[in-house]
DNA sequence: CTGTTAGCGCTTTCAT
DNA sequence: ATGAAAGCGCTAACAG
């Protein structure tokens, strides 16, 4: 059986143009609108674009204009991080970066050449960085850049970039609120919270979350309860546990820590308590383990797509650096 | 606090060439090593380079060469798949994709729009394609490119282009001989299998395990049963229990199902079975579930590296299109 | 071993 | 509303 070779042929913008019956240019105008076209012109350049199945070279593109219509995404790929989540954020990333007519090129190297490569080439008209730590050190090569970089998370020392996160402070004064009207007036409210690794990395949004429960209970005259905890289900039961032998009325509980949720929440429910859970969004897709409960949501998605889109703000010129706390829902 | 506004200069490489004392095109050469090039003047040239702070700028070598440096990384992000073991494929890629001295372009695209743009935009020197069904419209389009692709799984017509995977004809052939070997002659051998919605889908994997599967038992007088499965723990336990129903003599079996095998592999175990399961790596990270187990791994990993090796040979005008599959190995 | 130079395919002033 | 032409920064012939 024969296979006919019908490598389609490449054609360049003057090609169109030549079919067309305008001048090289005038596509290119056509193609960016920068320039006011006669409706039949475009409708003869259009025409010409497709029968030749043309696309515009990408690299001469880049050349000529200074941009790349590509976004980096940076994914330090370090073990520890939950892949649910990370490819929520990028599935958002992606997409919206698609919205907005660019392409992702995604750099998972732990150092910062990667960054510098992508920069310096100017192989990409900005950056989202997943995964930033308090002090990180590739903020620092960030900021040399001609391009502009959005970090998902809030460093200590942003040095000028803009940063998107979950307005953590935010969701524990939601919980304290809603927690305070479902329990005894004057009961202590607990937090399930982190790891104390992640509060030893000194890592920001533990550090707000925290600091705005404690807080949020003292203004309604609670005693505020913070239990760290590790990351299993386990934990998360042995936690409530050791908050019930601590006092002897039961409370609310607010429960931040993926992997112990699962077991957090059924036992203080179990216990009467009140609880409220912050977590990722993908999990909440299963069934809800053990009926109707209260949890605030992190779509991770929400937050690639808002990364973008403040990058896209930069890259277009208009928009300056910032930063953005995504509000906290409360849902069931 | 003032910030110093340090952002870094873009140098060209005519100012490398003027810093160093040469003429660009020798800077081009040093950096290509396309030409030999006197050891005094390297010097002075990576000299200059790292004191600019020099790096090509991608989109003007793109023009010039040819070649992007840059890779395809084509994921249908569609539900349904298993994220781990896709993360795992990705890493591969991206891991082996720098080793070539290429970045990667993902795209999640599901139709096929993405691919001509970043195929006929010559944004890329190849594609890496997974997640590939029998009939699979892509194949089409990406057989039309001037670039390489290879498939990552194989369609019924790959039209001329790469594929790699894992070899499940092998690894039936694999885990017929060592059931064979472990339990009474004559007792039949059983297939716990994809579920049927995979069969009817046609995929071609599941259909070459199953054939060799068959045949295997025949040539050594084994009878073969084959027991498709939902893909559920539950589902694999009641496989098993069906089995041992169906026949008096309790066999072998060979596991074929991600996420049915946690049940399937305990109930084969308790009912006096020897197992095989062929899994992807990932799932064997955690703790084994019940003592050690036969296994035969499929590291998505190398397969994502192979695939990226294989395009790279063809990239570089050295090697021709093929198929490639990965052989199997038994672990315990 | 090194320099000169002509493009690569597009965008974008200038002109008209 | 449209054209002509000058680059964008690099690579790869051609020349020595």
């Amino acid at each position: 059986m024969w296979r006919v070779e019908s490598r389609v042929e490449v054609s360049g913008i003057s090609e169109v143009a030549r079919l067309a019956k305008v001048s090289p240019s005038t596509v290119s105008y056509a193609l960016s609108g920068k320039r006011p076209i006669s409706e039949a012109t475009k409708q003869r350049i259009s025409a010409a674009i497709d029968e030749l199945g043309y696309q515009p070279h990408a690299g001469a593109r880049a050349l000529a204009s200074q941009r790349t219509r590509t976004l980096a995404l940076v994914v330090p790929l370090r073990s520890g991080i939950d892949l649910n989540v990370m490819m929520q954020f990028a599935a958002g990333v992606l997409t919206r970066a698609r919205d907005h007519d660019h392409d992702v090129l995604v750099l998972t190297d732990r150092d910062e050449t990667g960054l510098a490569r992508v920069g310096r080439g100017r192989m990409v008209d900005g950056l989202v960085v997943m995964d930033v730590e308090s002090a990180d050190p590739r903020i620092q090569v960030l900021a040399q850049l001609r391009q502009p970089s959005v970090l998902i998370g809030v460093p200590d020392d942003p040095m000028g970039l803009s940063c998107v996160d979950f307005d953590f402070a935010a969701a524990a004064r939601l919980a304290v609120t809603e927690l305070d009207g479902r329990t005894r007036a004057g009961a202590p409210l607990a937090l399930v919270a982190s790891p104390p690794a992640v509060y030893e990395r000194g890592t920001s949004f533990a550090l707000r979350l925290r600091g705005a429960f404690v807080e949020a209970c003292h203004q309604r005259g609670r005693e505020a309860i913070v239990v760290p905890c590790e990351p299993t289900p386990a934990s998360g039961r042995a936690a409530v546990a050791a908050l019930l032998e601590a006092t002897d009325q039961p409370g609310g509980v607010l429960i931040h820590n993926e992997l112990a949720a699962p077991g957090a929440c059924p036992a203080a429910r179990e216990a009467g308590m009140a609880s409220v859970c912050i977590e990722p969004e993908s999990l909440t897709d299963g069934p809800a383990p053990g009926g109707d409960r209260l949890v605030i949501p992190i779509s991770a998605q929400a937050i690639g797509a808002a990364a973008v889109d403040m990058l896209m703000d930069q890259v277009e010129d208009g928009g300056v650096a910032g930063v953005q706390l995504m509000a906290p829902r409360l849902t069931r």
